[in-house]
DNA sequence: AAAATTAATTAGAATTATTCTAATTACACT
DNA sequence: AGTGTAATTAGAATAATTCTAATTAATTTT
């Protein structure tokens, strides 16, 4: 439950920039993400801080992670209808959601691949931001 | 109101071919969202469906919404923690949302480019759905 | 150091989109 | 006409998220 010193100064740098405080909540929460990269929900988020600082709210648990997210020290993984996930993440990368067994995957992707996707805008169409999100089934390796 | 013949014949054959009843609801929802492509909301749709079909209830739109989705006559679009859209566009696209006026676009991709994305995708995955979703802002045009 | 200011956290209520339940209706097939 | 199945309906229930108002914590000013 302890952030490594190259995620503590990613951490501190990143909110301070934002003139948003790091506080123990936010610091605890964003090593719940590093530490453990399940793209867990908010909830799953709320129960597994709960079990190292049980005083923390769930409404904590919300503002945190859209301070982070806003922050851009992690990402929001949306799929369908269902809850929100979260991913610490940051290089360029796309989803994919196993349909059998509900697990979410990273899949790197090209940055040039990204830029090239936007070059399909319309000239008058400036992207902020891209989500591409895969959906299916991942066979287990036969070996 | 009136779905054209051609739209007409894909309605009925596909819900056929799916062994679903092309009932007046299911119909009449189905012509809305080809008649106005703006990907409105479930209950937008239910505004809109009253207007010709007083007794029409939620729970229906919401019902014929997943059986046009199920049976691939529609899409569902999902951005962010908005409520589901819908868009009658069956080619290969991406979706793009203004975040200053909460329009949704749809942007025609090559199918190349989409086959290409899944290449990818390590060799046990198989992906049934691709999303993309751009987010921004649109310039208006001078002229 | 105390007081004042501001931001963050907290508990719980409220909201909102969606799903569920159980009853009714519509339709196809004998 | 009678039976069986699928679809529709109204309203209740659910679940994720957001809001509200009060408290706490941290920082700056006096």
């Amino acid at each position: 439950m302890q952030l490594s010193p190259k995620y503590k100064a990613l951490f501190d740098t990143t909110l301070e920039k934002c003139s948003l405080k790091a506080t123990k909540q936010r610091e605890h929460i964003f090593s719940l993400i590093v530490d453990k990269r399940d793209h867990p929900t908010a909830d799953e988020i709320f129960t597994r801080s709960r079990q190292t600082m049980p005083t923390i709210s769930l409404a904590t648990v919300y503002n945190c992670l859209d301070t982070l997210v806003e922050s851009g020290l992690i990402r929001q993984v949306n799929f369908e209808r269902e809850p929100s996930r979260y991913c610490p993440n940051l290089k360029p990368h796309a989803h994919f959601l196993c349909k059998e067994t509900g697990l979410i995957y990273d899949i790197d992707l090209p940055t040039a691949l990204i830029e090239h996707l936007k070059t399909h805008l319309p000239k008058n169409f400036k992207a902020d931001q891209i989500e591409i999100n895969f959906n299916g089934s991942v066979n287990r390796q036969k070996n």
